[in-house]
DNA sequence: CATTTTCGCACCTACGTGGAAATC
DNA sequence: CGGATTTCCACGTAGGTGCGAAAA
């Protein structure tokens, strides 16, 4: 089970993983980001249904959105996004954010299953890229998710925020990527607020919510409330589910925080891997027109339009929520005449043959075994795992790449770079779908407040503010320092291509944290595919939590 | 000032008003309906943000839209419009339903402004015609009302409906519309909740709100939740205003309803009268694609490809509300270089020097005077204001139309017919935008209950429910009965094409009901424009409300 | 020079228009 | 037959795609 080979997966060298990919905390305490990870003023305030560019004056720098307030916040601005952060909360925050134990926070009720996670897996298994542009731009496949144990009658507020992976930038070079030096500072996080919110259990319990009209940006001065982020910089996205009947009566103490593996990726502003690139054009609807039409690409033209039936498009135009029917929205290849309202996952490399051809080989994936030390079951469509170091190394240190040009640079052909993102954890092996487990002290863990009602975090905050620079402060764990390839820089070596390896420690179950510690979002649960046996591989079915002790770079 | 000539005004002999427009109740006792306008059981319920076709089973007949939905009401079923009645409700609903006087429910504090009225006098002015599909059609113009007197810190509701305004049934014969037969039997009311609702006063007072995303069909099976009307019938949107924090909490004795005469239309399936069709491609932005090029309709391909800089359609794609800024979403004339985000209404016709050609001379409407008792100040574009006979009967067969095809038939050239709709009260002269009294006693008003937690209104319920025909139930006022041209039937003459006339009895002050009864719904309040006096056309002013005791036949 | 970013573009989806022909 | 309705269509808006050249 331990196989991570496939075809076009590329140079079966590439199953170790360069790239840690997930940034579960291995070291016993986590106290880096102290500084950083605290509390975050809520400044703009979105609550509308979807991520208008609304380019106007608005205070708080943020577009003032006209739309749903069911709150009334209106007098605080308003955006899709949470601004960033206006400074570093004073220490008085900082202790705030402090309290509680874990086991207050997370809800042992909740489950969360990344719907799309086939897709998702599809993008991991040769390291998902995103492009990021200064007007914003969608996150494909999107983050979709269903949950389980709300109750039906209290109100949740669903967030997202994505965060650094580690403290690198990296760089495209001969068909994998390699890190080039030290990130750049991130700007202070914000959080997508999903449109629906706040909703009753009831509502989100309905059907897989989607996050389609988040938007990245790399425009450190945005104003329209789109995630900021850094190109060529690894990043995890991580949703929250607050139980609250407003933004205002959010307390950080209930945040419940969830990443999956197979969701990180790297930001771009242009695609680096064409296999990424064939991927997208694939499956995301917009691209249509950069499919084959059987002949080589480029003459969409020919093509008949509409031939069978578009309609895998879900989007819900009107509140960007929840696609119409059940169908995804991330991803579904169309052109195939009846699957409109199929409810059928897109991920299903079955599904696309109508115009898999001469680049992307249809069974791509398929041949990538899941290699976990549970039972995927009579999974239809093996999920791709990447493999990464044992989560062994619970120093300090272990946070660390170091450039390793020598190890699995089987590279392929040039359209299929080797796959080496795929979900790894650098830091804590046995990622991707297998337990982010902390065994570390997290009492002190930094965490942070992503909505505070400080008035002063009303205030207007040009973008770069240089004090969210988040992972300079952090001391060494979880915010590894890089060594460039060739080079040798004391404190700054990124451990790259780690061989693949299982780690037993990873179980299917549900983790406790050893310390219960810090109930809100320092901790975040990582989510992984359960004891599957026989599960459609279109509907990620159950899922354990693992708290990741993810302390979340303040993000 | 009783002017009502134009010069496509088309033949100042149809200044009297055939059509018997609003319906303002002259009677003193307005018993009708009684049986119609019982409690009407919320059946779908929306509040999600748009109007997606969401084809799909749903319970309770409505489509379960799985957008926003602040007040856990999934459970309910959802649509963007509530359902039908069930049925006619028992009579403990009715009496519950006249319970309460009007000074109870009407917020005196309120006020609300029909933002772009002057769109709407053009179209009224000639007749308004709203395509009514199978699939559901937008309203152009749009609802569009400016409020004022929320309590910023109180939740409110915003719903509206269209209810008949006469028993007839219309054809277009000769230019102008004539009374043919009796109404068909009209489809259960269904309610269109804003997207917004429910949003504090604040939200609300921000900026005009829309009803753009508000569709009209004919298809009485309608499952998307649409406003089900008949062609080739008068009806009257109405806006109600209600202070809730929930559907479910919403009272019928919270109710403020209001109407405005320039929004009466008849529903088509087909545009009938050559103007309208004009104004609708002049003013609606979809309709680009039919506007003249300089040279003859049709050959839109030569124009060239966004000249200046569109940018007038506002619309909120995402939730469907507001514009992002001021614009209107109903008209603007763009094409014009700089109109972007000028905040300017669209109806006057200066600014739509953009394409005005052959058919549709620019000056159409801005020749016709408005014929009010109050004045209208130094508007810079007149309203115009259809004439209709005093508001004198009030008897019980004030209500009754007659066909007169003797009178005005001084058709024009089949391109321009008889303007003979605009904002006509065949009942009540002095409608447009006069204020619609009723000297009536309403103690005994009919109303209806649009929204109910009655369990049972949560069944399904098939479209075509008998028992509504909501008309044919009343006795005699205000819903009058037909004669057809050239026939004479007892008790079904329908005065049409009344002389028009003005009423001195038209204030532009708030006019309280004789005899404060029926709090809720039955009651109306028509908005007029204030004693303009040199306010911008492009915003509607301050206006006054006057109840015109508005039984609505339960719409 | 190599890498990264930006910009306009053609091509899509989605859907709101009225016209015109077909249908009822 | 004639009016009313339906259906399909071209043509708009709005906006999400990757491409490729240009710019940084």
């Amino acid at each position: 089970m331990l196989l991570l080979q496939g075809n076009n997966y590329s140079g079966g060298g590439s199953s170790t993983n360069p790239n840690s990919y997930s940034s579960s905390s291995t070291h016993s305490t986590s106290h880096m980001y102290e500084e950083d990870l605290i509390s975050r003023g809520a400044r703009g305030f979105p609550l509308s249904h979807g991520m208008l560019p609304a380019p106007q004056a608005y205070s708080f720098g943020f577009p003032v959105h006209p739309a749903h307030d069911p709150m009334g916040l209106s007098s605080f601005g308003q955006s899709q996004q949470f601004g960033g952060y206006p400074s570093f909360s004073s220490h008085s925050d900082h202790k705030r954010m402090l309290g509680g134990t874990q086991g207050e926070a997370m809800d042992k009720n909740l489950k969360i299953t990344l719907e799309n996670r086939d897709l998702w897996t599809k993008f991991s298994s040769l390291g998902t890229e995103m492009i990021i542009t200064k007007t914003g731009r969608r996150m494909f496949p999107t983050l979709k998710v269903g949950l389980e144990g709300l109750d039906p009658h209290s109100k949740y507020i669903l967030l997202v925020d994505i965060v650094p992976l580690d403290d690198c930038r990296y760089k495209y070079h001969n068909s994998e990527w390699v890190v080039t030096g030290k990130a750049e500072p991130h700007m202070p996080g914000r959080l997508y607020i999903h449109p629906d919110s706040p909703a009753s259990g009831s509502h989100w319990l309905k059907q897989p919510v989607t996050f389609h009209k988040l938007k990245l940006t790399n425009n450190n001065l945005d104003q329209n409330g789109h995630i900021i982020l850094n190109s060529m910089h690894k990043y995890q996205p991580r949703v929250h589910i607050v139980q609250a009947n407003d933004i205002f009566s959010m307390r950080w103490t209930s945040f419940n925080t969830y990443a999956f593996d197979e969701t990180t990726f790297i930001a771009v502003t242009a695609y680096q891997n064409e296999q990424i690139t064939q991927l997208k054009i694939d499956h995301n609807p917009f691209a249509k027109g950069f499919r084959d039409n059987g002949m080589g690409r480029r003459d969409h033209r020919l093509t008949l339009k509409r031939p069978a039936d578009d309609s895998i498009i879900d989007f819900d135009k009107d509140d960007g929520n929840f696609s119409k029917k059940q169908k995804n929205d991330d991803d579904t290849i169309d052109l195939k005449p009846n699957n409109k309202n199929d409810m059928k996952e897109e991920s299903d490399s079955l599904n696309k043959s109508d115009r898999s051809s001469d680049d992307l080989p249809e069974t791509d994936l398929s041949q990538c075994h899941v290699n976990k030390s549970g039972s995927t079951g009579g999974m239809h469509l093996p999920l791709v795992k990447a493999k990464s170091p044992p989560l062994a190394p619970q120093s300090g240190n272990q946070g660390v790449c170091n450039y390793n040009s020598s190890l699995s640079n089987s590279s392929l052909s040039k359209g299929y770079g080797t796959a080496c993102m795929g979900g790894l954890n650098g830091v804590n092996g046995d990622q991707s779908y297998y337990p982010h487990h902390s065994p570390v002290d997290r009492s002190n863990t930094s965490s942070f407040l992503p909505v505070t009602t400080s008035p002063n975090l009303l205030q207007p905050q040009s973008a770069v503010s240089s004090s969210l620079s988040l992972h300079s402060l952090s001391s060494m764990n979880q915010m590894q320092q890089c060594r460039l390839p060739g080079t040798s820089i004391s404190n700054t070596d990124c451990a790259l291509r780690q061989t693949s390896h299982l780690s037993s420690t990873s179980n299917y179950g549900l983790r406790a944290s050893p310390t219960p510690q810090h109930p809100s979002l320092p901790s975040c649960t990582y989510m992984q595919t359960t004891q599957g046996t026989g599960y459609s591989p279109h509907l990620a079915p159950n899922v354990h939590m693992m708290n990741m002790n993810f302390p979340g770079p303040m993000a």
